[in-house]
Formats: C-alpha cells, sequence, structure tokens
DNA sequence: AGTGGTTTTCCATATTATGGAAAGGGATGC
DNA sequence: GCATCCCTTTCCATAATATGGAAAACCACT
C-alpha cells in the first residue's frame, strides 16, 4: 500500500531532524535500523535534489529545498487550524493561538482572537523564545534536548515572574510532561497569562496550542477543565493535520 | 544512481508547493509527467506519513509532518549563509539578511551586521509583509500567484512611501524581474533603504538575500555595480546550498 | 605506518514498483 | 431525476527496479 523505498527516505529525513538537522550515515543506521548500502543510496537520491547536503566532514544535513516546501506547508497548517481555534475560543472566551517550534524559537502559525473588548491581538509570525511561555513548555517538554536548547538560548528575563534557572525549568517541564499542560503565568508579560496544550501526531508533539488573555480572567477559570477541554480540541486537530496512518 | 520512486515523490511535494500547497490529482499529473496510477500510489505513501494531506473535496495538499523538517532545514540553511552574508557586508558595508517566503510572509533566517557604528541589526527571526520590503520583491517578483498574495494579506502603508496599490507593486515586480534586484526606499521604516538580490536553485527563486542601512549611505553606492557584486555572491550561495544535481 | 571506525561501491537476486486499463464517484447540465 | 463528463481510485501481470551483504576505500587517530 506503501512505497518502501519513499517510506525509507522519508525516515530518513526525520531521523536527520531528530538528529537536529545534521547526522553521520552510521547515525542514521542506529536510528532507523536500514542497511548502510540501502541508506547511502537514498541519500544519494536526496542530494541530488537539495533535500540533504553532505557537510565537508561527510555528514549529511537537511537540505534547503525543503524550505520552500516546508514554507508552504506551515501556511496550509495555520490554515486548517483556525476552526479549532475557534472552538478554543468560544471554549475559553480568550485569544487562541498555534505555535512551532523553529530551531530554537517558537513561532506562531495562526490565531483566532477573542471576540472581547480587551483581548490578546496579532501574534501571527511572531518569534519567540520559549522558556517564557506556556507554549514553548510544551513543545520543549516532549524534547529529549531541552537543556541543550537552554544551553544556547539562555533563560532570559522578561518578567519578574520568567523562570531564569535551567534546573527550575526543567522540573516545570517535568511537571507538564505529568499533567499533559503548561502555564505562563505572567513570564512573558506582565498581566498576562496563557495556557497550553501540546498537539501530537500520535507519536511527538508537533505543535502547541494556547489561549492567551489578562491574568484575571484566565485564573479564573478551573484549569484542568479548560486543559481537559483544550486536549480534546487540539487532539482531533492533530489527528486530522498530522495523523492519518502510521 | 538515484532512487526512481523517491526522485518522482519529491517531484509531487514540489508540484503541490508550486500550485501554492494544494493541488488535483490530475493537476499533478499534469505538472509531472507522471502516470495517474504511480501518482496516487506514491500519494498514498506521503499521506501516511503526513507530508500530504487529502481535503474533503479528494484534492491533495502539503501536509503537517513538513513544517517540522522545513523548521530544522531553516536553520541549517540560516548557518551556511553566514560567510556569503559576511561578504555582502565587506562589499558594501552594510548589515546583511537572508529572508525566505513563509506563507505570505517574509521571514529573516540570517544576518550579519555591519561593523559600522550607526547600523541595521537583529532582525532575524522576524516577519513582515513583503510589499515594503526589498526582499519581499524579489521573492514575489518570481512567483506567478503574488497578485493573490496581496489579495490576502493587503498592501497597508508603513511609511510615507510605502507602495500601496497593487497596480503600481504589480509594475515594480515586473521591474524587478526586468534588473535582477529590487530596492526598498523607506517603505518599511523611513530613513532604512535596502538593496535585495534573489537567491536561487538554478531553476527558480527560494530565498533573498539584502543590504540594508541609512538611506543616505545606501544612496551613495552605485545600485546596478553593488547589485552586480551582491548577485555573484548569491548566485554562489544558491548554488552551494540549494544547487547539487537536479 | 598501523588500526578502528567510517563511508562508499558493487552486483546477483527477487522483491518491489510500475502503468495501462477498467471501475468507481461526484458534480453539472438537461 | 437521469445521463454525461471528468476526476479519482483500484487492479494485476510484467519486468524493471531497489535491495542489502560483503568487500573496498577512505579518514582520523595514535
Amino acid at each position: 500500500m506503501s512505497v518502501q523505498s519513499v517510506d525509507r527516505a522519508l525516515d530518513i529525513l526525520e531521523a536527520l531532524a531528530d538528529q537536529g538537522g545534521e547526522a553521520g550515515l552510521s547515525e542514521i543506521a542506529a536510528r532507523t535500523g536500514l542497511p548502510y548500502g540501502t541508506i547511502h543510496r537514498l541519500l544519494q537520491t536526496l542530494l541530488n535534489r537539495g533535500y540533504v547536503r553532505q557537510e565537508s566532514d561527510r555528514r549529511y544535513a537537511l537540505g534547503g529545498s525543503l524550505v520552500r516546501v516546508g514554507g508552504v506547508a506551515e501556511g496550509m497548517v495555520g490554515g486548517w487550524a483556525e476552526p479549532y481555534l475557534t472552538k478554543m475560543v468560544e471554549l475559553s472566551g480568550e485569544t487562541a493561538n498555534m505555535a512551532v517550534l523553529e530551531g530554537d524559537f517558537v513561532v506562531y502559525v495562526a490565531q483566532v482572537p477573542s471576540p472581547r473588548r480587551l483581548r490578546m491581538f496579532a501574534e501571527v509570525g511572531r518569534r519567540v523564545l520559549p522558556h517564557s511561555t506556556a507554549v514553548g513548555k510544551v513543545l520543549l517538554a516532549d524534547r529529549a534536548d531541552a537543556a541543550a536548547v537552554f544551553g544556547r538560548t539562555g533563560l532570559p528575563r522578561r518578567t519578574e515572574h520568567t523562570i531564569t534557572s535551567v534546573e527550575r525549568m526543567l522540573a516545570e517541564l517535568a511537571a507538564v510532561r505529568e499533567c499533559g499542560y503548561a502555564m505562563d503565568l505572567g513570564e512573558e508579560e506582565l498581566g498576562v497569562h496563557c495556557l497550553a496544550v501540546p498537539v501530537s501526531d500520535g507519536d511527538r508533539v508537533v505543535a502547541g496550542m494556547s489561549v492567551s488573555g489578562p491574568a484575571e480572567r484566565i485564573d479564573a477559570l478551573d484549569r484542568d477543565e479548560l486543559a481537559r477541554g483544550l486536549r480534546k480540541i487540539a487532539d482531533d486537530f492533530g489527528a486530522e493535520a498530522f495523523g492519518s496512518g502510521r
């Protein structure tokens, strides 16, 4: 039903992404379990098309052709998310956002604003560091290399509530994994609180969705109940947009 | 030397991207020249992995899995661009940027700042609309659906110099195609001028590189000569990062 | 120079993808 | 409400295509 060689080529691309975009042939072999000869041949093909690039030290890296295709895809996904974000707005009364991780940044790719007078607005396209946002936390909670990300970006203080210690942050991420949602209590912007839930493709967290609003309004909601509702919506979206088969 | 089915799968992905991220099976067939049965089977595979999604009207669209992989690739490309951007800084004395189109936005993916005291700074990660920037113009000049983009985004006035009419903008894009570079004369920010050149994968424009600085300094340079120099650098980079084979 | 760990190439084999043609769906017009 | 047209999906016999083990080449250390 599926074309084997294409499936395997995608495995290789994903293995490369998992390793941060760069890996040697044997690392790919370890991760995918495919025989060397096969991987090498598949890599040649991806190389010819610019989907993979070979560094001077013979290691392989994700290539430029993916940027264009990925960019177009990102626009699509943002569009599909809107009905789901709308449900989140209905459920919470607050502005809903979707964001993905791009390199070490959180990028907002879609938004549906709250109907209220006082509301969060126009985040689409914004790039922020993950440590001070609720979506950032759900996105990193799933990644084994979260500590490495903090090593590169640091945890700059944005407000008096920002978590600036790596240990405390890792503990926070553990808590997020535990309860399945993340909060931002004025850590990015004073007076703004958010609750974020993960969007999964059934295997890994690929995006986050959140609602954000004035601290008092968010705090007035029942977190666990709200989180349950949002998770449901996010799961539906994940299944629709990313799921399919596997 | 290359795995046929993988090659074809990539053709399909690219055909989809060419059509703005969405197409019917027969449109893909028209574009790629592949037989229906083959395309369908390949699409099934991509569907199973979330690289393609099927809309309710049975059309196909680029899928969510590309977002993650594309995001990682984007980080890589930004890194490789730096030596080339450095050359641009040496040539022009001004800050150099690289940007790509993501959905309808221009996203800056890499920067090398000018050594001067007064300089442009820290644009990486910023997302702006294409109409008011030089890179945006070179990126759109290559796209047949530029008018559709403006339909969605509008051409909001950023300064008194911003081009806000679609006709004038399309004329500008034609001029850009003609001379091979684009200018921004304070259209995004007063007093800031830029000159941008396209980065091509040998077939299509995939990114833009630009230098930006204070109006007086940029205006003092010989545009055509500078553009020639920048093009050379951009071409080298395009060949290295996106080219390879085909 | 020697050694260990890679990456790359090769080639006979049968597994795997191929594509033409026919069946199935949906929409549009009469 | 029915027929028509166009687009999508399925099928299957064929051979072209991808496979993967093993050997060779390469590189980086020491």
